[in-house]
DNA sequence: ACGTAAACGGACAAGGTTGTCCGCTAGGTC
DNA sequence: GACCTAGCGGACAACCTTGTCCGTTTACGT
């Protein structure tokens, strides 16, 4: 005997559209459980199956893919609360001579605090635009301060918006493979000090 | 009826022991396809399928799977091949005061010429002895050269053996995504411009 | 030539991941 | 307190990848 085709007379995994503020209050928790979870699991490393995610929040994977209909969604949704806080920020330090290294400091923080996201974020920002669209904000908000340290004579005037992507995954790269927030914190640290002043030695110290 | 048990009967994916040197023609054509193919496909990516090398090598799976046992046996024999030509390049550059900029420049040029290869050994670093001991040969290469350009003034004083690795993986981090060796190259070049330099502007160039 | 063992190749089992389906539970409202 | 629907959860189909198995082919010594 045929199963009764019952298609369409249950919600089924139909994603939830009301904004996160108006949702019942057990959603609301699950949505928040989860978002706790996957930032968690995406600090350390950008291979987190979703069935991880949703067995750390405690919910069923139906559930999670209802509020994140794929992994690129949850990882947009994390990527914007970050933005979020970077354009605080950027407000801040606006003005501020040396808001360029400020800013530059606290990309390489962020990744060091969500270091799977950020590889996620160079991996799908081919084909994702809304990672495209982050990525053209921070953009904006870094021009203004790297032209005032160029301004101010504290940055190599050859340096470009690019330079900065550039630098930014140079500090992902270096943190490639290391086991926790504490290792990353120490490279990232490290880092910094070589892209500032470079390897070479200046010609005559005397 | 039960199968008859034919196990042991057939040679089956006994592995080829032989010196390279020393196998059939066949045999020794497949191999050499083999690692062919790998080098082609692991420029670009790590996420290579052992079936895809297979196919483009024109040999099965079993074939592959004889001549090496796992992926790492094969990304390991590739990685000792750059080796060779690496310790080649130290020799010819012993006693350089620039050797170290040289072999620094070559590393780099190993990452734009074999991208996926570089990922797999970052990521297997911790597991496989294998390439644990090819990053300690390279240590020991660069140790020399880099107390040499110490000596000579054209190397911060501060930088380290680790430092060398960790500048590694900042280049490879920034080659992360690229499409082919053309846009890698571009990269390393501006790269190395950068971390060589670095981005501050020295104190006063009057 | 010819026989033997080395080598081949592709089907396949095992394991793991993604995203969907649908029967049930329980929050919010009247 | 009863209803009704948004939301839950976990089984599962589909897919991909790895590494093994075993019947067949072929290079090479005699």
């Amino acid at each position: 005997m045929a199963r009764t085709d019952l298609s369409g007379c249950y919600p089924g995994a139909v994603p939830v559209t009301a904004p996160p503020d108006q949702l019942r209050r057990d959603a609301r928790d699950n949505r928040a459980a989860i978002l706790d979870a996957a930032r968690e699991l995406f600090a350390d490393s950008a291979d987190v199956a979703m069935c991880q995610v949703a067995r750390r929040a405690g919910v069923g994977q139906g559930t999670l893919y209802r509020h994140f209909p794929n992994r690129s969604a949850l990882a947009a949704e994390l990527l914007d609360s970050y933005i979020v806080g970077f354009e605080e920020l950027a407000a801040a330090e606006a003005g501020a001579p040396d808001a360029f290294f400020v800013l530059l400091r606290s990309l390489f923080d962020g990744v060091v605090d969500l270091y799977g996201l950020a590889v996620l974020a160079r991996h799908d920002v081919e084909t994702d635009t809304h990672l495209k669209r982050n990525r053209e904000r921070i953009r904006e908000l870094l021009a203004g301060p790297l032209r005032d340290a160029k301004k101010a004579g504290i940055l190599r005037r050859d340096v470009s918006l690019d330079d900065v992507f550039l630098i930014f995954a140079m500090g992902r790269g270096a943190m490639d493979g290391l086991p926790d927030r504490a290792a990353r914190a120490a490279v990232a640290d490290r880092v910094i000090e070589l892209i500032l002043d470079g390897i070479e030695q200046p010609a005559a110290v005397a």
